[in-house]
DNA sequence: TTAAAATTGGGTGTTTTTCCCCTAAGTATA
DNA sequence: TATACTTAGGGGAAAAACACCCAATTTTAA
């Protein structure tokens, strides 16, 4: 896809290098729905040394075509987590099962530490926020081929961050039915008409908003809709 | 492609270039506020010919210091739409004002038409979304410098669209006290604390909820709640 | 400049919806 | 056989929504 560098110049700079000092080129795919930045970060990391972009993807979906290809299987994937399609979420837990040597480093504007927890119990090795040095790109790409993980302070802070806070949240598990309840409940419909709509008695319906109430810590249905637009139950 | 040649052959070949054609290099500044990306748009247009970046910012605020040097000034700006402290629409306006010479290009995953229009009423030459071709970035910059404005097949849609739909639309004005209102409206106060948060009868609330519910074409306070978030009232 | 129109703030009352407390039967499921 | 989940209901208080009303100011336009 999209295309592999100058051709000649690359593979003339690779040779060389490769028989000069006997350093193996590794393989780097980017995986980013963005055209221009992709292309730029694989600007950079091909300034870097020893490292090669073989192609970019623009979800994970088109990484896994590409990836049915022996010669396509890089070392590394620099991964953003939110893609359309197949995101990066999805994507890595799909390459810890299929390809279980290729290593993931997420690359994301993400600071949600939901989403940095989930990335990394995918199976990342490394979680960079996009507004790192580059410098720390290239260390992080070198650890993660030489010593199987990266973390940057910032990541390692919110861990631990997270890991105090998860004895008071406990993640509050809401069940499909609930869920399908509170969709509804962002919508200027009246209970009456959710009930309809579920094809509910309308005291089911105030039993399902008062275990809600209850467990979301909330006081009223506006309090829901923040809940559901803050949580991403619903999109906007 | 995707490839910057290592920095040495880089300079190399532009001083050749310099040298035999005395082609001038164009001198570009990127403001944005992930700098990981900046470096890596940074290294995409050094790879260009004829283009230099001078140096990056990570906001508005920043650049506008740093321009009160001269050697600073640069031929174009790259600048991103959602940046902290300062924003790419304050920036763009700034410079319009204080820098009518140099360019800016605004660079930003951002398609909502609203954010476009202003930015180019700001001043901005061209609007780049960040899922474009490197290819067009170099196109984009040289038709700057040449011509004083690029726009892509996609902004200059966007912008048609925007045309026919604010006939219709003729975007609704909020006042002032109505936006307060709103605010407190996704909120779980009831009418009654909100009245006294705003030092009014709960009377005169009924009346604005009322008018906000006849304006915004809504039928609830739920309905409130979705409109604020949908046009940037609140923020979660 | 003066009258019409819009804006802002306030009032009384009724109907509908929401909220809150309580109970409890039927069905998975572990 | 507990435990949890889904469904459903009664009764009552509070809030929200709706329908009209009035009267100062400020803006707009004739």
């Amino acid at each position: 896809m999209i295309n592999t560098p100058s051709d000649a110049s690359l593979k003339g700079r690779a040779t060389k290098i490769d028989k000069n000092k006997k350093m193996k080129t590794n393989k780097i795919v980017i995986v980013e729905d963005h055209l221009l930045l992709s292309q730029a970060i694989s600007s950079l990391v091909n300034s870097f040394n020893d490292f090669e972009v073989l192609y970019l993807c623009k979800n994970g979906k088109e990484l896994t075509t590409k990836l049915k290809t022996p010669s396509n299987l890089p070392d590394v994937i620099l991964m953003d987590v939110n893609m359309p399609i197949m995101n990066g979420i999805e994507t890595t837990k799909y390459l810890k099962e299929n390809y279980p040597n290729i290593k993931v480093i997420a690359l994301s504007v993400e600071e949600d530490e939901d989403i940095i927890i989930k990335m990394l119990k995918a199976g990342a090795k490394g979680y960079l926020l996009k507004d790192v040095e580059k410098d720390i790109l290239e260390i992080a790409l070198n650890e993660v081929i030489n010593n199987g993980y990266y973390h940057t302070k910032d990541v390692s802070k919110l861990l631990i961050n997270t890991l105090n806070k998860d004895y008071k949240n406990a993640k509050i598990k809401l069940k499909e039915r609930e869920i399908e309840f509170i969709k509804h409940v962002c919508t200027e419909l009246t209970y009456k008409e959710i009930a309809e709509k579920m094809f509910l008695s309308p005291k089911t319906i105030d039993g399902y908003r008062d275990a809600l109430f209850c467990k979301l810590e909330v006081k009223n249905r506006i309090g829901l809709v923040i809940y559901a637009i803050k949580n991403k139950i619903i999109t906007l």
